[in-house]
DNA sequence: CTCGATTAAGTTGTGCGCGACTGAATCGAG
DNA sequence: CTCGATTCAGTCGCGCACAACTTAATCGAG
């Protein structure tokens, strides 16, 4: 309650541990910091996790696709589709039926990689430590969030 | 609640839209999105910004004293503190006390550009649109993930 | 006092992340 | 049917972000 009073009257404040900005980028590092050595462990970094996440729920998607799911410019994607490609993950293929996309499709070892990753969810939930009800509450306000600074 | 439930049952799963770390991701994106176009008038990317308010704030630090609050590597800090320098923001300096400190502090400009940044809060405090108990309640979230985090 | 351990800042290499742009394919108003 | 507008994937440049490492300065056990 002191601490909620106290950040209430700190709107429009410079000072930096007032800001729920800051909280934001600092709590969304210390995330990807803490997934990184469960990742090491698939040959994955995040981002690539995420595009693998997609990928396994999808089957095949285009990159534009892929871009709209994850909230990433294909400057972002292609070369980190490159990569996932080199190794042996993902294979890339424009359609058929429109020469402009291009199918992502995963490779046999891609597939495989998925039994491997189930354990990673569980791990990162555990070490966030927070309740069912607080996990819920922070995905509902984080979403709330985005959604109004993506239209603002 | 129909939404909490939901997401309730979703702990472990490999769903992209279940995960609360990836809801983080998209979220601190977002944000700093929000921000550019409000920095660029300052001359500042966001994490220069954040230097910044550390600065406006403290007067003088070490580079050391700027990673514990910002949470950032010498290896991040180094070149983003050469490029405000070079901008002629802030001036760096040995510690004639300690001659493996360095002292980063503001120059005129540096300190002039606070009065200009002030509306910067208030513009993107807007643009999140949350109640003044949402916001608090998102802090005090993602203050205790970003512990649990680092921590475990 | 001394010298191995620690600490501070910085460098290097890799991978995002995005704005600005390019080229090719498709769309659609007239 | 046509040609300007749009869409899609990709390249380029720049600035993080961090692991691994280097160099220089300080610390502290013996």
């Amino acid at each position: 309650m002191d601490q909620n009073a106290r950040d209430d009257a700190a709107v429009g404040s410079l000072l930096l541990q007032d800001q729920l900005c800051f909280a934001l980028y600092a709590a969304s590092r210390s995330v990807t910091t803490r997934y990184r050595p469960l990742l090491d462990e698939l040959g994955l970094t995040y981002p690539q996790y995420l595009v693998m996440l997609v990928l396994w729920e999808q089957g095949s998607v285009s990159v534009r696709e892929l871009g709209t799911a994850l909230q990433l410019e294909s400057s972002t994607l292609s070369p980190l589709l490159k990569r996932l490609e080199t190794g042996g993950l993902i294979r890339r293929e424009r359609r058929a039926e429109d020469e402009r996309s291009v199918a992502v499709r995963l490779t046999p070892a891609g597939a495989d990689l998925q039994e491997k990753a189930r354990a990673v969810p569980l791990a990162i939930g555990e070490a966030m430590g927070l309740t069912p009800e607080q996990d819920a509450t922070a995905k509902h306000l984080l979403r709330l969030l985005t959604e109004n600074v993506t239209r603002n």
